[in-house]
Order: structure tokens, then C-alpha cells, then sequence
DNA sequence: GTTTATGCAAATTCTTTGCAATACT
DNA sequence: AGTATTGCAAAGAATTTGCATAAAC
């Protein structure tokens, strides 16, 4: 796993991840995880997966700093535009697999997109 | 069901948004408001005036919440997909007045759209 | 006069930091 | 051995809440 070490605490956040679904606040990490490691444990793997390019980051509607594995975004060529979608009655967040083309004619030098969609999920619409 | 009164405080406030810049961050307006109002009330009011679809509120990358005038988005008919932009240096926010066009065969009920695009402004640049 | 807005202090929640101790390679 | 990682406690920062008072309609 490169510069990030392979210890036991990595490897149960990163078993959160390989499971579960795609994207998971920090907030609901450190709950899940509150027996096996500390919080800053957690915010500082967190930290370093980012840094490698395992995972990526965004902010939800609810403030909290989500996380989700990278698919595309590890590329790092051209600019990655997937949009998150959060639920507004459950809050559960999921990555969309789909580019949002962002008009490249703006006059500002763009590095990053956070795009994020709020409606309902399948499960709280029924 | 309450209206929103037209107060002094409402009246400082609203007329930051006016004058200054298009978006502005609670924080920010925490500070310049400190001696006529109280922060509590600053959060309330932006809180009404949001209700009342004045101002539109979003996350910006740096995890603070962030208002702003609404131009288009008071219409309400369609999903609003104007983008802000945030400075990762200076960490200024702006309006971008266009629209990013979001697909629609998207299997999920999509209400809003919070598209933050991150990366130098002009004045970083040069 | 009734309802909404405000101030203040305290509580909550999320995140970061410092430092000594521990575990990885 | 040397360096990255961890735990713990404490600090920091943003936002919310409860309640009494004040101001708007």
C-alpha cells in the first residue's frame, strides 16, 4: 500500500470500505470503528488513504466530511466530475458513475468539481 | 408559520449581501456583523432569509456554509445548476451564472444540486 | 396585545493538535 | 534502528438550543 503502513487499523477501516457501501461520513466511521481504534485514528488514515489516491473526499449537505473509494478519480489526467448523491430524509450518500461535463470556457483555472445531488433515495421514496 | 419582520438587523444584513461580493460565508458574516448583532441572530436570519428563497445556501470546500443572492434559483421550477467556485488559496467563493446541465435518466429523485468547483482565482494567479 | 426576533450563555458536534508510547518495515 | 502510527486528553471551531427580554406587526 505504499507510504501508508500496513497496520491493523488500516486494514479495519479499509475493510469498512471494500464492504460496505460506497461512501461513509467520518462521523459514521468513527462510530462503527469506536472499538477497535480512536477518532483521530481515523480521521488521520483517512487522511493518509486521500493523500495516496485510494480514497476521495467531499462535504455532504449535512457539513460532515464524507469519504467514498476512487474509481476514476485516480487517474488524476483529466478532471473528475462524478457527482455524489445524497438522500435528504436518510442522508446516505452514493457515488454515480457518470460525468458531468463542466464547460471548460469559464475564465478560472479549475482543479477539483464537488458536485453533489440531494433528492430522495430509492428506499425513502417507498 | 411566521413571517420574517423586517428588522435592523435584517436590514445589516441583507444589505452586506447588496454591496459586497455574492457569497459569503456564515463566518465571515459572524465577524462583520459582531458589533450590531449577535452570532445566534446572524445564523437565524440567514436561516429566514433562506426560507423566504433570498439567499441559497451551500458547503463549501473548507466545511463552512456559505449564502449567497439568489438570482435564478428563486424561480423553483427547475433544478438550479449554477456552480460556486472556491479559491483553494484565498478561499473566496463566487457565483458562476451558467448552467451545468444534469442528466435526467439518473434513477433517482434529484431536488437540488450543490456543484463546488475548486481551484485558482485571478487574483491567486497572478 | 400577540407573535416573532434577539441576546446571552451554555451545550453540542465535528475536527485538530501535542506529545509520549507503540508498532511497523 | 529508525520512522511512521497510535491513544489520550485537551483545545478549537462552527453551529445549535433554551429561555428571558425586547421589538415588530
Amino acid at each position: 500500500m505504499g507510504i501508508v503502513r500496513q497496520t491493523a487499523s488500516v486494514r479495519s477501516l479499509w475493510n469498512i470500505f471494500e464492504q460496505g457501501q460506497d461512501a461513509i461520513s467520518v462521523v459514521e466511521l468513527v462510530k462503527q470503528l469506536k472499538h477497535s481504534m480512536n477518532k483521530t485514528t481515523v480521521y488521520r488514515i483517512l487522511d493518509r488513504l486521500e493523500q495516496e489516491g485510494k480514497l476521495h473526499s467531499f462535504n455532504g449537505s449535512d457539513g460532515l466530511r464524507w469519504y467514498a473509494k476512487c474509481h476514476d478519480c485516480s487517474a488524476e489526467k483529466h478532471l473528475d466530475t462524478h457527482p455524489h448523491f445524497q438522500c435528504n430524509e436518510c442522508g446516505k450518500v452514493e457515488c454515480l458513475s457518470l460525468n458531468i461535463p463542466i464547460p471548460n470556457h469559464l475564465n478560472h483555472q479549475i482543479d477539483q468539481a464537488q458536485i453533489l445531488l440531494l433528492g430522495q433515495c430509492d428506499a425513502c421514496l417507498a
